[in-house]
DNA sequence: GCGATACTGCGTAGGGTATACACATCACCG
DNA sequence: CGGTGATGTGTATACCCTACGCAGTATCGC
């Protein structure tokens, strides 16, 4: 990754927000930053992240592997630049007189739509604090919207940093599965009714009551009308569930 | 990963519980399974995911690399073995009389404390359902400690998800944050102040008044008496509120 | 106008990865 | 005892990231 440089910010960093004076010395620039990473993204949701070469953004890009040295310091930096360009800027305000539990509300189920756009993307693994710019801008807006807590900065922060961790492991959890659904060439069905079988055989030996009941009630062979949209939306209610209890205690 | 084979099962499911009939035909087996994955987890613990590799977990083994190919089927699979390896026998019951809620606790705390034995290991994918053999009896365990809640089996079974799932992705970023400080040669408070350096730098321009604020609070350069267990235990509460909420309204 | 300079894109090369395949060897089964 | 199949190993393929050196080009200072 690239490393601190002069000026104390990591390389990345500074050029995701469009520092780093670029004197116009030797010959034009045939490429951009911006072209190479939404080359990047391009190959990305074609062919998932493992597909995300730098030979390969290259000749998406139209250029020779070794050329994105030239505008990114490493692998790396690029994965954590695409990161904040597919996170694109948080949504607005939410409507006047909007209560806070809904707007955080509205807030993680944004944020669910954005991954859920690029969950490949998800496996582009995290480096430190959150600096870039939308990154920032997300933050910012997160904050905002719990205005009418009334809480504390720190205990804003933290909550803000429980949600956002919440939405994002539950869509890698989401992602995770679904590929491996479509690894597998089966359908959501099939996948339930098979661990339902796994699980049957598994629990034979007397040990493992509670799943063995849960195996008899026929929870997994029976038609699913439990989407991970709704296990999404379950988790998120019991979440602010939890941050209201928390805001009423404060308040008293 | 190993494909499904005749009888249904996963290769590497097949191969944590132990089935898999071995006939003895040729040479003495010279490894056996328990050793190449104890083996894979001494390098892992040394040296972090990115250096188990199959020539390196071979040489720890003391074997060529392609010896292994005759343990596991690919080194998904051996990722998966170790997972679970890594994860033990759940704790037992809590003491009696204890109450469901302290008991979930006690079992989220009992997951955080082997996660972060082997934090390394976070990073290692997941590829379905929970099916190896310690994983489900966590799983079963889990289950029992919400007996006491009274819900019906799907929603407990949502809420253990939930659960694992909040210690899971809080241990990975407290991890990754970890060591992204090693990797930058830095102390826990040298990052704090950097970030809210960069944050102070970043916020300048009048947008993001929320964090002007808390940087001008100085959250992040005074001494930090927060830490990242403290952030655990904080959303571990709010996760616990969440469900008692949803327990009582069940209840009423 | 004219070097000097610094930056461009690119080709090569080196060291790393996973794993398919062929081969000699060994231990059991009939 | 001969056949057979499993074992461990070496080789080969096809990738990956990136350090380095090179030729060409656009600007700056004089």
């Amino acid at each position: 990754m690239g490393e601190e440089n002069g000026g104390g910010l990591p390389e990345s960093v500074e050029l995701a927000w469009g520092l780093r004076d670029r004197p116009g010395k030797g010959p034009k620039r045939t490429l951009s930053l911006k072209g190479i990473v939404e080359a990047a993204i391009r190959v990305g949701a074609a062919e998932g992240l493992e597909a995300v070469s730098m030979s390969r953004v290259a000749a998406e890009a139209g250029a020779s592997t070794m050329a994105l040295y030239r505008y990114v310091p490493s692998k790396g930096d690029l994965l954590t630049l695409i990161l904040d360009e597919l996170l694109g800027p948080p949504p607005g305000p939410p409507e006047p007189g909007t209560g806070w539990r809904e707007a955080l509300r509205e807030f993680a189920v944004a944020l669910r739509e954005v991954i859920g756009r690029h969950p490949w993307a998800l496996s582009i693994p995290i480096t430190g604090p959150p600096v870039m710019p939308n990154n920032v801008a997300w933050m910012e807006a997160g904050l905002r919207r719990m205005r009418g807590t009334g809480l504390d900065s720190g205990t804003r922060l933290s909550m803000l940093t429980l949600l956002t961790g919440y939405v994002r492991f539950t869509a890698a959890l989401i992602h995770d599965l679904e590929s491996a659904t479509r690894a597998a060439g089966k359908t959501d069905q099939q996948v339930a009714v098979d661990y339902g079988t796994v699980l049957a055989a598994v629990t034979e030996g007397g040990d493992f009551p509670e799943l063995r009941a849960i195996v008899a009630e026929q929870l997994f062979t029976r038609p699913g009308d439990d989407t991970p949209e709704d296990e999404f939306e379950f988790g998120l209610d019991c979440l602010l569930d939890g941050l209201e209890a928390r805001v009423r205690r404060a308040g008293g």
